[in-house]
DNA sequence: CTTGACCCTCACGTAACGTAAGGCTTTATC
DNA sequence: GATAAAGCCTTACGTTACGTGAGGGTCAAG
């Protein structure tokens, strides 16, 4: 295990990842070794473990392996921009199956007093589960790389400068107490989700949970998690309170 | 949607579960509506709908669409008791992806530092990351299920008597302050692992996360969990502490 | 020097649907 | 009450990400 070119079973064995698969993603091209030896045999190196890593990362949050492949080929894909991307992806999945496992509880409470529980609790539960581990659905990242490439890098960077500004706003108001069905309030919840709805696409499916992932992104550009929860809820109240179009 | 005979399509909408993937649970004997109109429509009744629930939440403990139909045939299966075993495995999960998530942090700050984070790192994280929503395999749901069958419903209901009882010895012990190298301990680890192991085939990857699930089982059966957890870490300080056979 | 453990390259198999074709039925619209 | 549009049916081939051998070199150990 210890020499730095490692063969294909001893990457398998290490990793977790079989060698057919190891084999496949040489073979379409996503993770060729950097060596091999005299007699064809596959060297791993520490360059492709770490692509290995963002491969792996990348199929958690439902790339398939053509779109990881091209996902990595752009240059402003760094290593650490993955493992946030994951980062962010994981703790949206810990709170949607922690709210999950809290309803599967009560209605399973339920079921063991009177055995007699409404056909539409388990309608929601199905679509709950079905929505986990399919957050990003392969037409929703459609979207997303789309946007991403049809918005160019800058534009990006430019959102990127736009949401700590507007979240401030919006936190004067909060600890001002204002009604968020107030004027200003409801421009900022506008701008707001002209913000989001600007990086998804519009796709309200998405628009969901790219929202919590734009959140982490923002907490890592240096703002405090506990805050930005109540800060969204703030928000959420103002769009509820909008006069609808 | 109102009208509890529903059409493929309503069902589709209101649950996420695809008109295609409904057809095909129909076509493998899976989920067949219980009627179908004059025109041959397929027609799915409230009845229909619980099974899809148990369908999907046992398709999200990792079983095959086959092992789901064999698994619901068992007359000891119930409702609820799928539901338990769905929300230990989400607790579980939630569990492994938070641990992982602190470390995608700890190395994505790494990173930023000094670009330079060691390989063995990313081997790790590979490894984790492959275990996330894999925890139960397809051979180990295997040796779950015959071991379900070989070891009888009364043999199971002897080891679920068996487990507070011996959860209460080791607790004992532990508020005594007892050595986990202690004989006395040590004797009650080996009965814990026996337990496990009767449970899980000897499978020592399954023994790991069905230990967990068993602890949410007698979590069930009326014990707090908080504890539990110190429980566990001190059995497993004892089987740190076990002469090596 | 042979034997077991690995490695290679084909190459076909599989699970759980996706997708499209061709043709009835039901619902909505005028 | 006709005429679409929308939805349903069956049949059938396509897809993704590998699994699973088959047939045959390679290499460290005994």
């Amino acid at each position: 295990m210890r020499p730095p070119p490692w063969k294909v079973g001893e990457l398998a064995k290490r990793t977790g990842v079989s060698v057919r698969a190891l084999h496949h993603y040489d073979e379409i091209g996503l993770l060729s070794p950097s060596h091999r030896s005299g007699a064809g045999y596959r060297l791993y190196t520490e360059i492709d473990v770490a692509r290995l890593q963002q491969i792996r990362s990348l199929r958690a949050l439902g790339f398939s392996l053509e779109e990881a492949r091209d996902f990595l080929k752009r240059p402003e894909v760094t290593p650490d921009r993955v493992l946030q991307l994951h980062v962010a992806h994981l703790k949206e999945q810990i709170a949607a199956q922690q709210s999950l496992a809290d309803r599967l509880e009560q209605v399973a409470r339920r079921w063991r007093s009177d055995e007699n529980v409404p056909t539409e609790e388990f309608l929601q539960i199905i679509e709950v589960t079905n929505m986990i581990g399919k957050y990003y659905t392969s037409e929703q990242m459609e979207q997303l790389k789309q946007r991403g490439e049809m918005l160019g890098a800058d534009h990006i960077r430019q959102a990127e400068a736009e949401w700590p500004e507007l979240m401030a706003k919006v936190q004067a108001e909060m600890d001002r107490g204002t009604d968020p069905a107030d004027e200003r309030v409801q421009a900022l919840a506008r701008r707001w989700k002209e913000l989001v709805e600007e990086f998804t696409g519009g796709d309200p499916g998405i628009a969901k949970s790219v929202g919590r992932m734009w959140q982490e992104e923002t907490t890592i550009h240096g703002m405090d998690t506990g805050n930005m929860r109540s800060l969204m809820g703030y928000v959420q109240k103002a769009w509820a309170a909008a006069p609808k179009e």
